[in-house]
This record gives structure tokens, C-alpha cells and sequence, in this order.
DNA sequence: TTGGTAGAATGGTAGTACCAATTCACACAC
DNA sequence: GTGTGTGAATTGGTACTACCATTCTACCAA
């Protein structure tokens, strides 16, 4: 009999939870005051607190001083931060990280140019046509960059692949940054994108996920490029391509 | 300027973070007693107890009655359960789940051709031995089916597939358990497990996709005879395959 | 209508007290 | 010497009070 032993703020905590997925309370709303839910549940506001902090710490709520307590929208951010404190305590490598990256940029890449439509045509355009004009930017075209490779997951129609998608970025973080700064790294990224871009607006599956994974291949390259020491990343090329 | 007010329990609960993520202390090992952290760091004992709400949340310390604050390892549960409250949250469709398992287990079933190695093998064929002897006990035998995949993750060498298949497994939850209730769906599923091991054994990744691309194809009609009302899952298939 | 001001409401922190579970040391019995 | 049980000390759990800082609200004055 394994009776885990329910704490009074652990259980105040899922009971708002249920309360808040139940959507007895809209995105934005106040719940009631600290001293009103202690009153009302029973309990003490001790404990109230820490459940609000626990619920804060689940991505439910936001806390405002001296204003109150408000539900939040789901955010991926919370999905990156767990990954993000795992990947650090378990010591994965980037390497591997990127690996799980490849697996889901080629999939999405396959995936968009099956699915897309013409106004996701036209949003991948416009990133395309922003990417370009910000190319004396490089922290501006890092953050295009991303939301490019973004905007393909979000194609796909599939809310999990951005969600992934989002995790990955994060837990990469500032590589993808740093190889932006070499000279012509931005041409060549370009350069690659405007190729997937074509595949997908073709809807060409083997030809996007082709260039996405030279893409790929040739990003991981600038990335060793910086840094010699990463083990060198022996990704299996799916099959079909070579 | 967006200066986001730091509260006291943040920080010490960031401090706290940061020491156990630089190994000051070893998995196992007790944080001092709440009241020796109130006086040490000078707070009240109250914010120590919600900073240690925070850990707790995040999965770096169990916490026992009576006894201390402990360290814990780092555990997969924590990425499935934010991951499993953003799926709650955004109303996630089953299909969209099962086409991102889709994703990830056809590249585990590849990669684990290309890296298994003669211990891994051991591993795949005991599993399925207990899989063959439990086919009278549907929840065991759906357990020792769980594990199987997992197994297959892991023997492609990279940490972070495990990681997301448990996600993924804990998103289907229910789902899994319930087809190996019908009648013949055991034999079927073991049958398809036997033939993705042969493939991953001979070291034939081809092989190996297209027999994992096999049984997803039959357990998503499996889940369609329970769920008729699930849109029906168009899982474009991989490059290669038919 | 506009602007400001005082008061109320709310979260943040501190401190004390007591309860329940656990741990540990020491005396006791075998 | 070994095992055991008992009670004190430790530790987390909860409650309650008090006070501060921020925010909100309502009312008043220009």
C-alpha cells in the first residue's frame, strides 16, 4: 500500500488545477484573494501560498503583487524549462540534441510540404523576405532564422512539432546564436532556406526534406567549426536520400 | 524596462537550483533543515518553505515528513507531466500525438539498426520472451509492450529519445492500455515486435523502419476500433517506404 | 472631464506556536 | 555483547498574527 501522504497545499493545488482545466476560470481572471481562498477551502493562508506557488511553477497561474493571482495561457516555455533542467542535470550532449533536432526538422520539412496552404506560402515568404533584409543584423537574423524554421513546424498543422520544435531551440540556445556571427554563415543559411522554401511551395516532400537535410548537415558543420571539441555527429541520413 | 520583480523565495529557490545543479550536493544527500536555511541565508523560515515548494515542483528535491529535504535524480516524469499539462491545456488531438510517436519511433527503429549492439540484442530478445509469457495478463503484458519501444529508444545511444517516447507514452496513457483488451490484438502486436527484431538484428535499418512503420500502422487501426470518433490519422508515410 | 489623493485590498515577508512524523541516543533486558 | 524499547530532540506541516509595499478603487477637488 503505497499511501503517498497528500499535503494540505499539494492537495489545494490540484484541486484549483482541476478547477483551472475544468475552465472554471478563464485565461487572465483573478482567482480569489489568498486570504479568501484560505477562508473559503479552510484552510490557512500558509498553505494557500504554497500552492499557488506550486501552480506557478506548473505554468497555471501568474502571480501579481499587490494585484492578485491570474490564470495564464499555456506556454511551450514551461515544456522548454523542464527539458532544459533534465537535459543539464542528465549532461546530454549537443550532439545528441542535435540529432533529435535533425529527426524532427526533416520530418517537419516532409510533413509542410504535404500539408501546406497558400497563406503558410505566403508567412514563409515573408520571413524569407525579412531574413533578408535584416542580414547586417545578426542577433535580428538568428531571431528570423528560428522563427523560420519555426513557421515550418507550425505548417505541418501538428501542434506538438512547434511545441518540440520550441524545446529543442532552447535547449541549443546560444549555439544557434553564435555561428551567425561568421562571415558568410548568413548567406549560406539564407541560401538554404530559400531551397526548402521551394520544395515546400512545390510540395516536393523528397525535395524538402533533402534540403533540409543539407541544411542540417551544413549548419552542424558551422557549429563544429566553433567548437572542434563536440563529438563529431554521426547522423544517419534517413533513407531515400543520400 | 521590464525589470521583473525577483521575490525572495525565487531567488533562494534559484540559488538553491544552482548549487545542486553545480553538484554541492549529491543525489540522496539533505538540504539543512528549513530552519537552518531560514537563519543561514536570513529569511524567514516561511520563504525557505516555498522556495523548497519550487524545487520540489521541479523535480530537484523530494520532500519527507519529519525527516528532511532530499535531493532526488532527475526524472523523465517531470518533462512528461509539463508536457502532459500543455497537451491538457491546448486540447491536443489524440492523432496528433500518435503522429509525432509515429515520427519518433520510425527514426528509433532506424537508428537502433545502425547501433545496436550484441548486449542490446540480449536485451530486445529477453523482452520479448516475457512478452510471449505474459500474453494471458493484458496489463502486464502491455507493460513489458511499453517497454520494448523504450528499449529500442535506447538502443539507438541517445538519451533524449527515451526521454520524449516516455512523454509521448504518458500523453497516450490509457490509450495503449486499452487495445491489448480485443481479442487477438496481443498475438498481433507481438508478432509485429518479433519482426521489427529480426530487422534491428540483421542490422537492416530499411528493414527495421519499414516493420516499425507496419505496427504503428496496425495499432492506429486497433485504437480506431475503440475511438471510430478520432479523425482519422493521415500519417504521410516516410520517403523510401511504401 | 481631469487629476490626484486617501483608503481599501492584495500579495510579500517575518515571527511565533504547536502538531505529527521521524530520527537518534541511551538505558534496559536478554 | 546484542537486541530492544522508550523518550527526547529534530524536522517538516499547519495555523495565526502582524506589518510592509504595491496596486486598485472610489471619491473629491480643480
Amino acid at each position: 500500500m503505497r499511501i503517498k501522504k497528500q499535503h494540505l497545499s499539494e492537495q489545494v493545488a490540484d484541486q484549483l488545477q482541476e478547477m483551472i482545466l475544468q475552465r472554471h476560470y478563464q485565461v487572465d481572471e483573478r482567482l480569489p484573494s489568498e486570504r479568501d481562498l484560505a477562508t473559503s477551502i479552510g484552510v490557512s493562508r500558509n498553505v494557500v501560498r504554497e500552492a499557488i506557488k506550486l501552480l506557478q511553477e506548473r505554468g497555471l497561474v501568474t502571480v501579481q503583487s499587490g494585484s492578485g493571482v491570474y490564470i495564464c495561457a499555456p506556454e511551450a516555455e514551461m515544456v522548454s524549462r523542464s527539458v532544459g533542467l533534465y537535459v543539464r542535470r542528465q549532461e546530454i550532449s549537443i550532439a545528441h540534441i542535435f540529432e533529435v533536432r535533425w529527426i524532427l526538422e526533416v520530418e517537419n520539412a516532409r510533413l509542410a510540404a504535404h500539408k501546406i496552404t497558400l497563406e503558410d506560402v505566403q508567412l514563409l515568404e515573408d520571413s524569407l523576405q525579412r531574413s533578408e533584409s535584416s542580414l547586417s543584423d545578426p542577433i535580428l537574423f538568428t531571431q528570423i532564422d528560428v522563427e523560420y524554421h519555426r513557421l515550418l513546424a507550425v505548417v505541418t498543422g501538428n501542434p506538438v512539432l512547434p511545441l518540440l520544435l520550441d524545446t529543442i531551440t532552447d535547449a541549443l540556445g546560444a549555439q544557434i546564436q553564435m555561428t551567425s556571427g561568421l562571415p558568410g554563415a548568413q548567406e549560406n543559411a539564407l541560401r538554404h532556406h530559400r531551397m526548402i522554401f521551394e520544395a515546400v511551395k512545390a510540395k516536393n516532400p523528397i525535395q524538402a526534406q533533402t534540403a533540409m537535410i543539407n541544411h542540417l548537415k551544413d549548419s552542424w558543420e558551422w557549429l563544429l567549426k566553433l567548437n572542434p571539441d563536440y563529438e563529431i555527429g554521426d547522423f544517419t541520413l534517413p533513407i531515400g536520400t543520400k
